[in-house]
DNA sequence: GCGTTTCACTGAAACGGATCAGTGAATCGC
DNA sequence: GCGATTCACTGATCCGTTTCAGTGAAACGC
């Protein structure tokens, strides 16, 4: 572990004849000459010279990295999520720091200010709790854009929202269109944000279609919805069908059903959420959401904004309803 | 966005009457009196003083950054890896960078020397290509912990090397004693990198068996194995079992399977690597590693190493034959 | 031909901490 | 009671860039 020392943009100055100043202008293409660019690029590529990132963001105040700020990446889909964002971030030559609030509100806020301590030029958040309050500082001081949910607090600079009002409506409605009638709803909110908007519509709707409904929280994760799937299917009057507000909870049904010997759809029908590619495999209903999109508006808007070219955009995303064979007629 | 200009450490000296020196000394706690230590952290509360990571990374030449080079995160245990990796370095107030080889050697090579550039802390890599020339460089820079294969290039700070010997032998025997003698056998590796230690075990272990075996090369992820599988799942003599080197693979099988209307274990049995949390849904038979403990083991020998304890180690995983639904006795 | 622009470049001051070589006072040994 | 240590702290320098305010020379307008 021989430290290697690194040449510096003075060495530069020095091989050319040039001053530090001057280089840097080359470097970066501004207001030298061709001939001086040209020179000083040889004598950087021959010294092996790379500009130090450290010292080039504390100097310009610009890091080229993008913080991601994910709700809980114990849920597949939000790993699709992440690592699309993250490919496509380094196409555009910015770095993705992935963090992981867990589902947990305190923990996000902790990560959302660190992120800008670290001095991020933008920010991608996908909120727990898009009402809190401690949005605003951030908003204020770098660019937000935020996915699912907008943001109430705070001027982000973009957002790609999910019409969850239509994704719930429309698997409430195909639930009861198959003869459900009593649902448990498993939603990953925590108890400290309850007046997130979908859950919101989701007791609507469920008046509206009749339903009679039952709604559970679950983390994110196989482990944790299973649990929590598992008292639910083991009770005498357990309902006929489970709309879960994620894929990965959905799996955690079908875990809990086959350790109790239950069938999909046989025994209950299972709704999902999200569309992760293995729901095709195992037949999940899902509703879905145009990954590959939502990951391409993102990083635009988010490179955009931190570059100050701010077009302030809400992009709205429209659900889709997958159907497979998880859910049932019922009767 | 009203970039709030932050507090410096010069006005928390202003403000203790202090120098910066001092300052800088005392919210380390170096070398400073009790008593100007709790001034000093007071004043630094009141005026909401954080130091600024990136002047303190050129100062100090410590970023508190590891960079995360996963082969290919395509591949749903490696997402699974790197979210673990992140939160477990989030706890020892470490920063995760990761990023995405994507199978691609040439990509690896370039993303390993531009985290060098990044002046990361420390390196853990899940290397394509374990056997190129420039790791030596990036060994020789920082400290790298190697998950997976051991680099044959360089001196790796700490190693957790996977017994994939054991795990190819056990899989293969399994298939073996099961009956089957025409394998085929799906590896994510890349032609450029023909003599990956697993890859040669698996003809070895073939040949000792007596099985009759086929190696075909697929990308990670559903979409091209299940392309890959469909070509030699639809042939009239194809082989009755599949073993794919992980479990995404595994999936893309599955999804072949049930595209041409095939039966898993009926018409064909498939042996995944790596299980993933959803193989035990698929009842998909696979090789079990230790995920959290391979974490812990990365995390602690990459925090240790950057630390400068460099205590060298070489941690072997063992691995464990899960045992489920998808290879059943052929005939 | 003289003032004004433009051009290509320079010098110095940031950026915000860490660190090193002191420095004066208090403490210690004996 | 005097030199040697330790202690708590300071001033200056450094880390490696970017950027701002020039500067001298050439080009330009008329």
């Amino acid at each position: 572990m021989a430290p290697r020392k690194r040449a510096t943009i003075r060495e530069v100055a020095q091989a050319t004849g040039l001053s530090p100043a001057a280089v840097s202008y080359a470097l970066r293409g501004m207001q030298v000459s061709e001939e001086t660019m040209l020179r000083v690029r040889q004598a950087a590529a021959e010294l092996g010279y790379e500009a130090d990132p450290i010292a080039r963001a504390l100097a310009s105040g610009r890091t080229g990295m993008i913080g991601l700020l994910c709700g809980s990446l114990e849920d597949l889909w939000q790993q699709s999520l992440a690592v699309g964002i993250g490919r496509s971030l380094r196409e555009k030559d910015r770095y993705a720091l992935i963090l992981d609030a867990a589902g947990d509100p305190a923990r996000e806020r902790t990560l959302a200010l660190q992120l800008r301590d670290q001095r991020v030029d933008g920010l991608i958040v996908q909120p727990v709790d898009p009402a809190a309050r401690f949005w605003a500082d951030l908003t204020d001081s770098l660019p937000v854009v935020a996915i699912g949910d907008a943001l109430r607090n705070g001027q982000t600079a973009a957002e790609v929202v999910f019409d969850n009002r239509s994704g719930v409506t429309m698997a409430l409605e195909f639930l009861r269109e198959k003869g459900h009638r009593r649902v448990a709803v498993l939603t990953p909110t925590r108890p400290s944000t309850p007046d997130r908007p979908a859950d919101v519509h989701v007791i609507a709707e469920a008046e509206r279609l009749g339903l009679d409904i039952e709604v559970q929280t679950a983390r994110q994760g196989l482990a944790d919805s299973a649990g929590v799937a598992s008292e639910i299917l083991s009770r005498a009057d357990r309902p006929s069908a489970m709309f879960c507000f994620s894929d990965s909870i959905a799996y955690g049904v079908y875990k809990a059903a086959a350790e109790l010997g239950l069938s999909v759809p046989g025994d209950v029908a299972v709704m999902g959420y999200d569309d992760h590619p293995m729901s095709e495999l195992l037949g999940l209903t899902t509703v879905n959401w145009d990954l590959d999109g939502i990951v391409r508006a993102a990083v635009r808007l988010v490179v955009a904004a931190s570059d100050g070219k701010t077009r302030r955009r809400r992009i709205v995303q429209a659900p889709d309803l997958r159907e497979r064979v998880s859910v049932q007629p019922l009767g």
